[in-house]
DNA sequence: TTGACTCCCATAATAACCCATGATATCCCA
DNA sequence: TGGGATATCATGGGTTATTATGGGAGTCAA
C-alpha cells in the first residue's frame, strides 16, 4: 500500500511543471503507471492526488458492488455519498510523470486550488494533496489549532 | 512492539545529523524499514517519534475503518480523537538512518522543539520524544512535581 | 507557422554513503 | 576476580549520488 507523508512545498515552473516529492514517487513504485491520478477536491480548494493503483482497486471494488464501498468512498473525501465514484472518475486527470518526476497540472485543477507559482503538497496517508502554499498553511494552522484544544479540552 | 525506555543526550552536528540511542535502533530492529517517523508534538515543544510499522499500521487500519483506531489514536497522543490521523500524516517526516543510525532533523521540526546543538530522547514506551536539553529538565521536573504533589496530597 | 507538449541536458543544493577516530562498554581468559 | 583485548557507540568529515529546477531542441497537430 503506497503511503504518502509529510509536506513538501515546490516550484511551478512557467511551463506549468511541478516535481513530485521523491518520497511520493518511491511511494508509487510499485506502479507500472508512472504518473498520477488527480481531480478537485470536493471539500476543499486543493487537488486530490493518488496512484493508479488506488485507482485501479477503487474501479474494481465499485464494479464488484458486492463489497460495500463504503472504506474507498472513506479513502477519497471522507465522507460516504452515492454517485460519487462516477463523479470523481469525471473529473479526475491522469499526469504522467516526465523524465525528471514532474507533472504538468492542468488549468482546471490549478484554477480551482488557487495555485499560481508555487504548490504544497500533503500527505495523506493513503492519498494526498495539492495546495496553494497560503492557503494551505491557514488550513493546516485551523486543523492543529482545532486537534490541540480538542485534546487539551477533551479529557483533561 | 517496539518499546523506548531510559533518556539519552546527544549531539546534533553542523549538518543537522543526530545519533539515534542504539537502544532506541534495536527496539526497531523489527521493521523492515531503517528509520523513524518524526512529527511537531501537539502538546509540547518536542518532537514525537516512532517506528515505520506503527505509522503502516496506523494507514492500514484507517484505511480499513473495519475496527475503531481508538488503540492507534492513543499511540499517538495519548488521548482518542477523529481527524486526528489526516493531520499528523501531513505533519509526519520519514527519518531514514544514514550507516552510522543517525537521522537528520528537518528544519521545521527543529525549530518546534526549540533544538539548537543538542538534542535530548525521552523513552515514552510505545513511542519517544526528542527535546531540547534545558526544555527537557524543567518539564521533566515538572512533572516529577506535579505526579508527587498528587500521590502525597492524594492518598495519605 | 504557432502553440502545446515531450524529451534531453545542465546545474546548484542537498542528502546519502563511506571511512576514520576516541571513548565506553563488553568479553575472555588466566 | 582482575585486566588486557575486542566490540560497540557517538561523533566528525570528505566524496558521491539524488533532487528540484531551469532551459533548449525536437515532435505533433491544427
Amino acid at each position: 500500500m503506497a503511503s504518502f507523508i509529510s509536506t513538501y512545498e515546490n516550484k511551478v515552473d512557467r511551463k506549468g511543471r511541478v516535481s513530485v516529492p521523491a518520497a511520493y514517487r518511491s511511494a508509487l513504485g510499485n506502479d507500472t503507471y508512472q504518473g498520477v491520478i488527480a481531480y478537485p477536491s470536493l471539500t476543499d480548494p486543493a487537488i486530490e492526488g493518488f496512484g493508479r493503483g488506488t485507482l485501479d482497486q477503487l474501479i474494481q471494488r465499485r464494479f464488484d458492488q458486492s463489497l460495500d464501498g463504503g472504506d474507498f468512498t472513506q479513502t477519497l473525501v471522507g465522507k460516504s455519498e452515492d454517485g460519487l465514484v462516477e463523479t470523481i472518475m469525471a473529473l479526475s486527470n491522469e499526469l504522467p510523470f516526465d523524465g525528471e518526476g514532474r507533472i504538468i497540472l492542468p488549468a482546471r485543477l490549478v484554477e480551482h486550488a488557487g495555485i499560481t507559482d508555487r504548490a504544497t503538497f500533503v500527505g495523506r496517508g493513503t492519498r494526498f494533496q495539492i495546495w496553494a502554499p497560503d492557503a494551505c498553511e491557514k488550513h493546516q494552522a485551523a486543523e492543529v489549532a482545532a486537534l490541540r484544544a480538542r485534546l487539551n479540552g477533551g479529557a483533561s
